[in-house]
DNA sequence: CGCTCCTACTTTGTACACAACTTCGGAGGT
DNA sequence: ACCTCCGAAGTTGTGTACAAAGTAGGAGCG
């Protein structure tokens, strides 16, 4: 559990997240283990975690896979994320005891890459938004933190801020801005619309590009695994 | 996974929620493994398994014991609760796709034992009001169900309907009626308001009993391991 | 030609042995 | 008397071997 488990873990995590891993594509145990150089137990356990996590789907005595989401469902995600995390932020607010000065610096970083034309400025700018969202999930209880969790990665499966237009990202920020306002203002009723209506923007925004995204390949009209649901 | 695992996984799971294993309490794995005549190797998956649940928590090198939740977590749990529940009824009133024959049998099933002295009966009633509720988060979405289940099982630690008065248990039951009604007739307003009114009542019952049950015993104050979290 | 059954292979599930880490106790020094 | 350090006991973490289950392919039969 504390080593080598948890770096294979925490690399399939990562390999899942960033399309490493298609969905639907099997996860054999001595494979993974020949990769990472250890035996097939710490890759158990790091398979039991992921399938806990809701990322993988584990099937007696044939192995795992990479879970597929249809669209429908990460609509539903969507919702439920709109919902706990307007409830957390409510609650952070109203609880008084959120690191305020530890957002402003997300937001600071965050915006420092605006301008920024790496392609690898993306992923930064995921991973801050990730713990500047996370820090308000903390704040707002002790059982949120992991729902949260369960409820956010899948969507953000392949999906990173690379999608976002200059505009679409000083608007996310701008809101991210407006939020720390309110948390400090302790005023719940205001953190938690300014965090909804942040949620809902970005679903209106991934609708979008998932059109585009969708009819160039025309790989949707199959739905191999999914029809028998 | 599929055969010894699962069964270690279930006993273990039934002794905490029954109280057979009492929160703060070690879990040993090689003891474990004799109980049940296994190798520790199921044993330890099991224990990833209840550690994914919350139920609880594994210490590296040290050992797993049985989380303590204090008051004001079991609070906030209610709260997710009947956000998410509330979510769940809507939802399923407006997809329409919930099954209210079954429903409908659940509740007749759980009135017959309103004049039951039989003190396994508690137990019955707990089990009836799972699955009706379990019903209705299915219906609500694919997701729905593995997110309600980490936030009801804590609260229903050491619980059972052995504490409500007949009087509650007939409100309690009248509640589920009404639900059935306004899932019937795809109100999602109405089904979501029936739910949030029915687990308000349920932890205001809480409350009460938690009061009683506390000052008896007098070993509240000490907090062993609570307070250094 | 198609269907069924059987065998061989692949992959996971469990048991067992050893290694690594933590913790607690006592001996020694200051 | 107290603090520190060292060592032994106890518990979990990992590796490896074997057992069990499932799957796929081909041979035999209708």
């Amino acid at each position: 559990m504390t080593q080598t488990s948890d770096r294979v873990y925490a690399d399939l995590h990562r390999e899942i997240l960033t399309g490493g891993r298609v969905p639907g594509s099997r996860l054999r145990e001595e494979e993974i283990a020949e990769t990472f150089g250890v035996s097939r137990t710490p890759v158990r356990e790091a398979l039991r975690r992921l399938s806990a996590d809701g990322l993988i789907e584990l099937i007696p005595h044939r192995g795992a896979e990479v879970v597929r989401w249809a669209a429908d469902d990460i609509e539903e995600l969507f919702d439920l994320r709109c919902l706990l995390e307007g409830h957390a932020a409510r609650r952070a607010a109203q609880r008084g005891e959120v690191d305020l000065e530890r957002l402003r610096e997300l937001c600071a970083r965050m915006e420092a890459h605006l301008d920024d034309t790496d392609p690898r400025a993306a992923d930064e700018i995921t991973r801050l938004n990730m713990e500047f969202h996370r820090t308000i999930h903390r704040a707002g209880g002790r059982a949120l933190p992991d729902l949260l969790t369960r409820v956010i990665e899948v969507p953000v499966v392949r999906r990173t801020f690379d999608e976002y237009s200059a505009e679409e990202l000083r608007r996310s920020f701008g809101q991210h801005r407006e939020l720390v306002n309110a948390l400090a203002a302790g005023d719940g009723d205001w953190a938690e619309a300014v965090m909804r209506s942040h949620l809902r923007a970005a679903r209106a925004s991934w609708r979008t590009h998932r059109r585009q995204a969708e009819l160039p390949t025309g790989q949707e009209p199959r739905t191999p695994e999914t029809d028998k649901d």
